[in-house]
DNA sequence: CATGAATGAGACTTCATTCAT
DNA sequence: TATGAATGAAGTCTCATTCAT
């Protein structure tokens, strides 16, 4: 899709998606555009060029973050001993990379739009895919609790993706690690309390995990 | 505190602080003031006769939900058989009433801004300092993992208000007791991995779980 | 006219026009209302039983200014050896005691609704009646110029109540004194240039030297 | 240094200036910004991105102010045939242009806020300086008295910068005219009375002559 | 195509004035 | 009658977006 775009079109829209993530992540996603524009070297006209507004661009960023979260999955996969590691792995590099933290987006307007792009979907459900083998090999080996789908995961991740607040006493890293931790020994079969409703399957799914 | 406002000076108080609170859960703590001013029922100049700004009105805000959070806590405490179960329910009831929802405040200036408040401080230590209680007898009596403080179950709570995204196949009610019967399940000592750190105790804490 | 007020009422006003030239003088004519009935120990309700608006507020002011002045006048011309004499202890006075600093009233609207008050008026004819006494006994005995009148000192009084910007090297009371000392050494005959257009006379005359 | 603005955005920069300056000389350095705009012919969001904030805008229209007056001063001192005449010619021209009008300015605030200028106060320095030449010359060839400064003749014009009541009987310009020429006799040797303190010299000066 | 200037709607806040208590 | 609460118009400033260069 962005093959056809000229050298420097091509890096231009390489900073300005750069510069977003970078701004969005750390400030909201409310940061102007300008700023976003300066922050990427060029003028706000290019911007607008490039993505005709601030949802464009919030696609754009979502988009190649879950990507992102897909290649990750797959080494996880690939790499790891066993399916329970690898789902493990998976979930730590995401919240430790905070992969998904444009999360803080709450502009119901925002979050609708987002919705409706057919790229984001597929990558989406590319990467749900992917998941959903990691948690039903886990789950055949006994290692993980039976009544939890790829929604539930889902759900629990997107929630750590919120970056904690400083808390003295421990470091943010640690806090984050800590929490996590917690997290998946929540996901393991031998503290299971049951759970209200059933685990959702990935045919039905629209997860916006990314943000 | 506020006992020495004329009748309906106190009317309007409470329904500006109503119609923030309905507002800012659900759109977020940037609703225009003007917007707040005229669910409430008021101009915005009475709105700011009492809320010097933006910042003043979230403070008022949050000490209002974590007095609210304390009752249910000493609630809890009271009435339920033991430590963990009346823990549940405290954990429970927060996530259900989204008590917390503000924390949907990114702003990381406001965020500083209310941190200085002293009467939140100290309503929020009032309140750590009764579910430390209970974190506490719980793990007394073996139904729950040692190596946790009450800052890390403040953290999960506050990660877990917030209002999860709707997902097909689930209603948002069955979502939120699911993710936080995982969350529970986690603190379960049976299937207790170690973690990073140590509990930081409350003395040192400044928690800014109301948000 | 205020005669007839109660005790309470009276000092009240007495209080609100104090408030009221203290802030002025100090912070312009645009001070809150508020900040005047504040500094005044009342409510602003009751400021604006006294005083309808802003501009009768000044009106007042400006009135008790002027009559001030008229005493200083007064006193000048029957306790010197002098006329000139007389005329420059008044001129000295006033530009000392800033009697006049409202004077940074520029708003033009509140300079026209000024006008119209006959009250000012006639307290202005008749301190102008007393300068001017004390001019043409000057002018007689040969201590002052001839080709200037009431309305040129006025005016030269009214520029010099401007309060000088703080200078290095000099006090702004020395200041003060040296730009009076220049403009009364201007209204000697030695140094005498002469003037164009022929000195006002007083029937004629709108001056608003209280401003 | 404005040299590289666009030309379209170079006269709308000059056109900002002069709908400022005629509105602030007029209303005083209240005028709503957006009536500037108006008066420019642009929108607020321009003027906004030309001059950030009021004192921004007063501080170029200092600097403006004040390099005319030093071109007027050069061009006396290179003109006319004695120090004295190059004065008094300057000195009327600066009332006549009342080209110092924006001293309406009586905010504190915007006070302090323009002292801080660089610019303002090197150009303010080069002013200065000429003027101090012309009077030095003045008094060495005895036209002029020798207790006076600079800093005094500053002051003075300053004074005089304030646009004069409309009185019936004289033109505003004969009004001026009267009282300018009434400064300058005052500042001649043959009425001098002992003036108290001694003049300031240009080095230790802050003057504020520009508003 | 890139740039950055211009626009103008809209948010925030202040204050003069009115009015209920 | 005194008080101070409420109102809302007005002013300041910001920023998304368009458009001339």
């Amino acid at each position: 899709m962005t093959g056809q775009l000229r050298a420097d079109a091509k890096r231009n829209r390489d900073q300005i998606l750069a510069a977003a993530r970078e701004l969005m992540v750390n400030q909201g996603a409310g940061v102007p555009m300008e700023e976003i524009a300066r922050h990427a070297g060029v003028g706000v006209g290019t911007l607008y060029r490039r993505f005709p507004d601030r949802v464009a661009l919030l696609r754009a960023l979502s988009v190649h973050t879950i990507e992102n979260m897909t290649e990750l999955a797959r080494t996880a996969l690939r790499t790891e001993p066993d399916a329970w590691t690898g789902l493990s792995r998976f979930v730590r590099e995401c919240v430790a990379l905070r992969l998904g933290a444009l999360r803080s987006i709450v502009d119901p307007e925002l979050h609708t739009a987002l919705r409706q792009s057919d790229e984001l979907r597929s990558a989406r459900t590319e990467l749900l895919r992917i998941v959903e083998q990691m948690i039903e090999a886990a789950q055949r080996d006994g290692s993980m609790r039976t009544d939890v789908g790829v929604v539930d995961v889902a759900m629990l991740v997107s929630l750590h993706l919120k970056r904690p607040f400083d808390v003295p006493g421990t470091t943010p890293v640690d806090m984050d690690a800590r929490l996590t931790q917690l997290m998946l020994d929540g996901l393991r079969p031998c503290a299971a309390t049951p759970l209200p409703g059933s685990p959702t399957t990935l045919a039905d799914v629209n997860w916006d995990a990314d943000r």
